[in-house]
RNA sequence: GCGCUCUUAGCUCAGCAGGAUAGAGCAACAGCCUUCUAAGCUGUGGGUCGGGCGUUCGAAUCGCCCAGAGCGCGCCA
């Protein structure tokens, strides 16, 4: 069940075009750009008076008085050329909040079509410290989980490590050079891992001889070879157990943590179908895949390398096909950023011509990069990427000082501060990238990640803890949420802008957009908070409208709480504040 | 050279299945705490929507051209 206004008036609109012989394809009705004129607003008769060869006003008049005769209807008009502006009558609007405050699902309704979706949001590496490049494809993966399976499809998360490349030959090498062997490989830790993976970057960069080494061990190791496997298992090991930390500090979460070698043994099925399928050829010792007929011509698909390695076509062709095979996937949805479109481009076109994914919805996210103060992809001032448990720390520190020290206040002693303090960091940094809108790159400025004011998650996490609050006092008072009753021009624009909530998830999943619900998060926040600050509710001056002000309050909590639960954010229940705050 | 993405307020960004006065946040300025948490609220200033041409009754939005930026272009992932 959805509850959005819309429906109602779109149900009434059609009818009428029908009535009247128009295309009902213009029969929709949106929020009014125009809220001094009224609340929904039809632009239908401007759109039909072009084919029709009549004028847009007549057209929006034959409307307009059929739709007199509608019970929802307060007031309607024509506007300028022929704007269709509709009024709702108060009782209403109360009504439909009455009945959104009473769904579970606050008005929201599912897919009409459920469906399997595997969503590919990690590509962490392994040996590999992780920044702030991880940061968006994290968390917009996350969201976008939430979303998806808020509204009824099953949904399955896989981090796609990327741990089968030349990489993990570079670092083997590393380590032989300086111990003779591999015998202490599993005496190290993650730090010291990432310590030989750096140094073992920097030989490979200025020796050409060391990088023909390290491709030598990467062929090995995948040939099989049992002491390396043993190694690399090893590193693998300490490796997904950082990048597990990191990313339940943001609580960034999957369902499979699949990597790139678990698609080793796929991709000699892939080769060989190829093959058979006649689709490959052999080019200069390289076995490839030519994408260059059509009106689009791109780069070949390079299956195996002329040393007879696989690249990341092949593993991700592999994996593509393991997903529609073993987790019977019926759409694959990729984030990454906008440097991988060709890729993915190349990818999904050779999946098309092996034939190995049928009627299977292959999607590539492309976010912008998060760039530097120079528009270039953000990087360190010494050249190196920040770390992200730096930025989460630094947001802490941030936070800490806005906050009573431990013990300061009682009941609220160190677990119970750190906690808070973690959750206003973690809803800072993440509303942060959620907000953006993921196609554009953003600007990475260290000190948006610890900002607490205007357009950001502790905004939204403080409107629930004021809301909380009332809850409380009612609670203490006996005052119970009850029929709303619109009488001040804040209650009203509240209510309807509660009942927006079905629209923006649907727009949300359809687009795989998380900052659709960003934006509307704040706003509803930024509503609710002038509603708050002209409708006092405690002291309203008579129950009936103290009990419909508590509903409205109350919903508003309700819709916010699982606006942030849908990003990825927690919200604490009451947030506490240092005495000195704001003396500065 | 070819391809992709982009250029909107001082800064960071929305808006783009064409539509009525182009919106937020930050920054600036002026107000609001003896009343439910001021991490808040109210108000003011600030824009030839990169430039040009075209389609249209109507263009930030669609098409073409130009300028500028970023990214990517067969054996690194």
């Amino acid at each position: 069940m959805n509850l959005l206004l819309e429906n109602k008036i779109n149900a009434a609109m059609a009818d009428i075009f029908n009535q009247l012989g128009l295309d009902t394809r213009f029969a929709f009705v949106k929020v009014s750009d125009r809220p001094d004129l009224s609340d929904f607003q039809c632009n239908g008769a401007l759109a039909l008076a072009k084919t029709a060869h009549k004028n847009p006003r007549e057209i929006a008049a034959a409307i307009v008085s059929e739709l007199q005769k509608c019970d929802f209807v307060e007031t309607l008009s024509v506007d300028g050329p022929g704007f269709i502006n509709i009024k709702l009558k108060n009782e209403f609007i109360a009504q439909n909040t009455d009945k959104i405050a009473q769904d579970e699902r606050l008005g929201c309704g599912t897919t009409e079509n459920p469906h399997r979706v595997v969503l590919d949001y990690g590509g962490p590496n392994v040996a590999k410290e992780m920044h702030v490049g991880h940061l968006r494809s994290g968390v917009i993966g996350e969201a976008i989980r939430r979303i998806e399976r808020f509204i009824g499809n099953d949904v399955i998360g896989d981090v796609h490590l990327g741990d089968w490349g030349t990489p993990m030959g570079m670092i083997l090498a590393e380590i032989m050079r300086q111990d003779g062997n591999l015998d202490k490989v599993t005496t190290y830790d993650i730090a010291q891992i990432t310590e030989f993976y750096k140094r073992a970057n920097i030989r490979c960069k200025e020796d050409e001889t060391a990088k023909e080494t390290a491709r030598k061990i990467t062929a090995a190791l995948q040939d099989g070879d049992a002491v390396l496997r043993a190694a690399w298992q090893h590193l693998r090991n300490e490796s997904v157990k950082a990048i597990k930390e990191n990313y339940a500090k943001l609580d960034v979460n999957f369902d499979l943590w699949w990597g790139e070698s678990d698609a080793h043994e796929t991709c000699g099925k892939i080769v060989e179908l190829a093959r058979q399928k006649g689709v490959s050829k052999v080019d200069n010792g390289a076995v490839i895949i030519r994408l260059e007929e059509g009106n689009k011509p791109k780069p070949p698909v390079i299956l195996v390398k002329s040393d007879g390695g696989y690249t990341y076509h092949t593993t991700d062709i592999a994996t593509i096909k393991m997903r529609v095979d073993d987790l019977k996937a019926q759409e694959i949805v990729y984030f990454t950023d906008s440097r991988q479109a060709l890729h993915f481009e190349q990818v999904f076109e050779g999946v098309q011509k092996l034939g190995i994914a049928p009627n299977v919805g292959l999607k590539h996210i492309v976010f912008g990069t998060v760039n530097g103060a120079d528009g270039k992809p953000f990087k360190t001032r010494d050249g190196g990427v920040m770390n992200l448990e730096t930025l989460i720390e630094m947001s802490k520190d941030k936070v800490r000082q806005s906050l009573p020290k431990a013990g300061e206040i009682e009941g609220y002693g160190e677990a119970e501060i750190e906690k808070m303090v973690s959750q206003i960091a973690v809803a800072a940094i993440k509303f942060q990238d959620l907000k953006n809108t993921i196609n554009s790159g953003y600007v990475f400025e260290l000190d948006d990640f610890a900002k607490f004011e205007g357009k950001t998650g502790p905004y939204i996490q403080y409107a629930i803890a004021r809301i909380n609050s009332v809850l409380r006092k009612a609670q203490a008072n006996g005052l119970e949420p009850a029929n709303v009753v619109l009488q001040a021009p804040e209650e009203r624009t509240l209510a309807l802008k509660l009942a927006q909530l079905h629209n923006v998830v649907m727009r949300a999943h359809q687009e795989k957009e998380p900052s659709i619900i960003a934006d509307y998060t704040y706003s509803l926040a930024q509503t609710f908070s002038t509603f708050y600050n002209a409708c006092p509710i405690m002291s309203a001056g008579n129950t009936a409208l103290a009990s419909s002000r508590l509903r409205l309050a109350k919903l508003v909590r309700d819709v916010l709480t699982l606006m942030l639960y849908l990003l990825g954010i927690e919200a604490p229940e009451v947030m506490l504040k240092a005495e000195n705050k704001g003396e500065e």
